[in-house]
DNA sequence: AAGTCGGGGAC
DNA sequence: GTCCCAGACTT
């Protein structure tokens, strides 16, 4: 039976009731990360949710310890020479977000005199920094209400609340207005529910192979009520191609790029991407995205081959 | 709204 | 081989 006010979609199950459930598996299940304890700091708590962008908790966590040990403050990134931080990413993926990190820091040095603002939208004017990040710090690093919206967050309350599979592949203004209407009121709570209900996506609650009988609020699945019926959405979801993309030729790059010594010429990139089409417009592509460096040889009219590549200084 | 952007481990 | 992962940004 439904609470009395709930009318932003909370479906048939009682929501506080399984916040307080999610929140007490929380309190006795979750995971020791290092973003999670004491000392943490704010700045550290928004490398790690930039680092978790789109990679695994496992391959974050060695990084987050080396990259805070190495720069602990955003001055500290601020200063560090591009190329030093490209190699620190090293393989986390998506390189991209490394640059905004290092233009975030330098940001926040600018902006806000060194010291990461808790506003929303402070947080939100940061590069590298969407709705989802702006969320989890005001919530993890400052304790503040927010509405935490993340792949985990958003299966939990697909599967509970609406008693789907899956969520539908791109975020609706309903589901966002679901999902705010299941944060507590206050901001302690608010930022309990966000880690708890994100930890249970994470160990319980999980895309492949759901461990029902491990989860506290089972009784009161929609999803599992009706049999754990397969995703409806599943028609609209393709599998993201890999071999032979620019993604891929440009990660062969990439990862020449961060072991060389000195600038590599251009013969030695062709040899790791085999179509020479490609690999030139990935290139291109990786100097405006600002990735790599090109530096034609002295001379009057610049021969393709006989450029170097290096990452910037 | 749809495309782009890495990489690795589980299945 | 396919799918998934604490998304953001561009067009």
């Amino acid at each position: 039976m439904p609470v009395a006010g709930d009318v932003a979609g909370r479906g048939d199950v009682e929501a506080s009731g399984v916040r307080d459930d999610v929140v007490a598996w929380f309190d006795a299940h979750a995971r020791d990360l290092p973003w999670r304890a004491a000392d943490r700091t704010p700045w550290g708590v928004l490398v790690s949710e930039v680092m978790l962008q789109q990679t695994p908790v496992v391959r974050v966590e060695p990084a987050w310890r080396a990259w805070l040990d190495r720069w602990p403050t955003p001055a500290d990134l601020a200063a560090a020479p591009t190329g030093d931080v490209l190699r620190a990413w090293d393989r986390l993926g998506y390189p991209r977000r490394a640059l905004r990190l290092q233009e975030c820091a330098r940001a926040v040095v600018e902006r806000h005199g060194g010291v990461l603002p808790d506003d929303e939208d402070a947080l939100l004017a940061l590069p590298g920094v969407g709705p989802y990040t702006a969320a989890a710090v005001r919530a993890f690093a400052f304790g503040r209400r927010s509405v935490v919206l993340d792949t985990n967050v958003r299966r939990v309350l697909a599967r509970v609340a609406a008693g789907e599979a899956l969520p539908a592949p791109a975020l609706t203004v309903a589901e966002t207005a679901r999902a705010a209407a299941w944060v507590p009121d206050d901001d302690a709570s608010a930022a309990r529910w966000a880690a708890a209900s994100m930890e249970l996506g994470a160990l319980v609650c999980t895309a492949r192979s759901p461990r029902c009988d491990a989860c506290p609020v089972a009784d009161r699945c929609r999803w599992l009520a009706a049999g754990r019926p397969a995703d409806a959405h599943a028609h609209r979801r393709r599998a993201q191609a890999w071999a032979g993309t620019d993604r891929q030729a440009r990660g062969r790059v990439m990862a020449l790029l961060r072991e060389a010594l000195a600038p590599v010429p251009h013969a030695a990139v062709a040899a790791v991407w085999p179509d020479v089409a490609q690999l030139a417009r990935c290139l291109d592509a990786l100097v405006v995205d600002g990735l790599v460096v090109r530096e034609d040889a002295a001379g009057d009219a610049p021969d393709p081959d006989a450029a170097t590549y290096r990452l910037p200084h």
